[in-house]
DNA sequence: ACCTGAACACCGTTCAAGT
DNA sequence: ACCTGAACACCGTTCAAGT
């Protein structure tokens, strides 16, 4: 019940450090993520964090703007864990040991594909890890369209969820010129991501994501992948 | 605020029909749907529902065990919808145009690959779509295992969430005796299901289900899929 | 048999107040 | 600047009581 100072209270110590800064963003998103490390997503609460870190919950909210905002930096805490593997000249393989890294860092948190895939708000660690992702692909030679295609071919598997990036907000159509400008500015830090981001909302490129366009590529890949794996049986019998 | 009787309810009635009966299973699913259509999946709450239903939100109680096993069954409502396309003698037309339907049943109901993916108790309506598209695959001719990894290969596409059906569940591993018992069970009414649950405990067949071994059949499917269109953009340009 | 209402143990979050 | 506590508007659900 009672929090435990880390020194003694009554002794002098210089204004500074008078008040330990207990709380910090970093310091909230690690304690959540170990919160729901033990206790499920469900287990995550405002109010239990609170306690698990011996603050008022109240306190929370001065490093946080609310509970999503919470979750979309818990999200790419998790994100942020991935290593991606580079192997170089080599995209296939690159791509397959990325992807099974991935896999490894979001079974250690088992509740994290769904969290990752309920947010909206795509964060600093998953713009970067989806720049690894796409630089892989282009890198490799991949055509922008392709490279497109491939991210959306992956799907869930390279984050335990389908995320798209650039569509699904119910945010209304947003001006060209300002997502333009948006992208060029991604571009900045995120040279793939932007690239894409650019050809999506620039006239002379890709033009918008169809998700229809991109489930049906996704499919027949598929089905085509069967079909193959298929014929291996019946005529190697 | 006040409920409309359906009739002057100081007539005089036979005993039988003095009280309508307001509540029934399906009409409560019937109407979680309709709701979660209208306020998504976060608005569906007990409490809302009753209310919708002009009747206390305990009342629901009667006909549901809890809001779990509410979801279990609206989940298999939406499934319900789904209205498989079968083209005789042609399994990878059938398959495609079945997931289509599919896809344009849950996107009717925009919220429900949310609820269907949290969902853990398989009901009838999914059960039997699931035999349908595993039957899809072996009537046109595919290996018991070929089809067991052909569904985890579809995942997400085949029900807006990859939702595996024999494992998962954080149950300790159940007695195969039982397990088995239980397959047959289901062969009665979900022959291609259950022949696959069959063979999976069964210690002549498949063995239990392996996840690693699923997800990298898929990734690896998915990894040729893509170095194909690769290759053909390449060598075509 | 079916429905009800009060009550309990939880949520996220606003707002005015403390230091 | 940072933390707090009371308060509000919600949850799902148990339990004893009504018809």
């Amino acid at each position: 019940m009672g929090r435990m100072p880390r020194r003694d209270p009554t002794a002098a110590i210089a204004p500074r450090a008078r008040q330990t800064p207990s709380l910090s963003r970093d310091g909230i998103v690690a304690a959540a993520i170990e919160l729901a490390d033990r206790d499920g997503a469900d287990g995550l609460s405002m109010r239990k964090l609170g306690q698990a870190l011996g603050v008022d919950p109240m306190s929370l909210y001065h490093h946080v703007r609310d509970k999503d905002d919470l979750l979309d930096a818990v999200a790419d805490g998790v994100v942020a864990e991935i290593e991606p593997v580079i192997v170089p000249g080599d995209w296939k393989a690159s791509l397959r040991r990325t992807i099974l890294a991935a896999r490894a860092t979001l079974r250690r948190h088992s509740w994290s594909p769904g969290v990752i895939g309920s947010r909206t708000g795509v964060r600093p660690a998953t713009m970067a890890y989806m720049d690894t992702v796409l630089g892989i692909l282009r890198e490799g030679g991949f055509e922008l369209e392709l490279t497109h295609h491939a991210v959306h071919v992956m799907g869930s598997r390279v984050l335990g969820f389908s995320q798209d990036l650039f569509v699904d907000s119910g945010d209304p159509p947003p001006d060209p010129e300002a997502s333009a400008m948006y992208a060029r500015q991604l571009a900045g830090t995120y040279p793939y991501v932007g690239e894409l981001a650019l050809a999506a909302t620039h006239d002379g490129g890709l033009g918008p994501c169809d998700d229809d366009v991109e489930f049906l590529f996704a499919l027949d890949l598929l089905l085509d992948g069967l079909e193959r794996r298929h014929d291996g049986t019946t005529t190697s019998l």
